[in-house]
DNA sequence: GATCAGCTTGACGTTAACGTAAAGTAGACC
DNA sequence: GGTCTACTTTACGTTAACGTCAAGCTGATC
């Protein structure tokens, strides 16, 4: 349940018509699913990144507010800040009704994204390159001890 | 003079021979290349990640160092601790006169970071699917709104 | 020799992203 | 009705990665 895979489960109960929008977790469910602190969720919410529903005085959970708290754990991974993942994700529900000014200004930060991106693309090639040099080092030291090993 | 492009400058004066490794930078010139405060470089030598020579007090930085700066704001580009980093570039040139113990550590270091970076990848791959999509919200709004405008 | 730019150490401040502890509530079960 | 579990708010603590003075040294230049 770790929630590495995309997978979505869609699987229905024996006749029941369980919508996926219909489904829903309390804080300790979400927090478990995705390996992070209730805490963590709380933090994210009094960010502005989730905004769940509540009965009562608990929180409760939608499939969109699942899909924000992984659209964002995913950003955190790529070394995005809180700030900036708010403001995609923010824009990503909000875009269709903005003005033109506004519209223009989340193309602006599609953009600046876009290129970071591409950026991590580059740097990550240009480690793996590196890390593959540090391997072969590395592996040619234990060859030469297990020779050396091998003439005692 | 941003060191976007991996462009090591191997000019030559005229009939000089000027080795690379024989370059060497003030704390403010490096500073400068790479687009970050000399308190930043300072912070990274009090890191162990950086070990200038010095002349008096004052430090005087090498090809070697200025190879390993760039590699450690690749790393943090990348979203890397500083300690993580540092885990890598000390092992980056330690790495051959280990014992057998240390190298196999480092040889399982290296396969965290690799599968870190795969990850990456798959995170990179879905961003952007995503972004495309947002973006294509937005302009399909902005042709409505140019369209609303022409009929007006 | 004064001034200035660029270096130094030292120390405290700041921000992001949570951790953690305290004290209270609300429903489930025995 | 008591206990347990999982939730709640409030608030202070912590860590990483620097920023920001302050105060002093050092070599070049006017």
């Amino acid at each position: 349940m770790s929630e590495l895979s995309p997978r979505d489960s869609i699987r229905h109960g024996f006749g029941q018509r369980r919508s996926l929008s219909r489904r829903q977790y309390t804080i300790g469910e979400l927090a478990k699913i995705f390996e992070v602190t209730p805490r963590t969720i709380r933090f994210y919410e009094q960010e502005g990144l989730l905004t769940p529903e509540r009965r009562g005085r608990t929180r409760v959970y939608h499939e969109k507010d699942r899909v924000r708290l992984k659209l964002t754990l995913r950003g955190k991974r790529l070394g995005f800040s809180l700030a900036e993942i708010r403001e995609v994700v923010q824009l990503y529900d909000q875009a269709p009704d903005g003005d033109e000014r506004q519209l223009q200004l989340l193309l602006d930060i599609l953009g600046e994204k876009r290129e970071a991106m591409q950026q991590q693309l580059e740097d990550i090639r240009i480690l793996q390159r590196e890390l593959d040099e540090v391997e072969t080092r590395c592996r040619e030291s234990l060859a030469l001890l297990e020779e050396a090993r091998g003439k005692r």
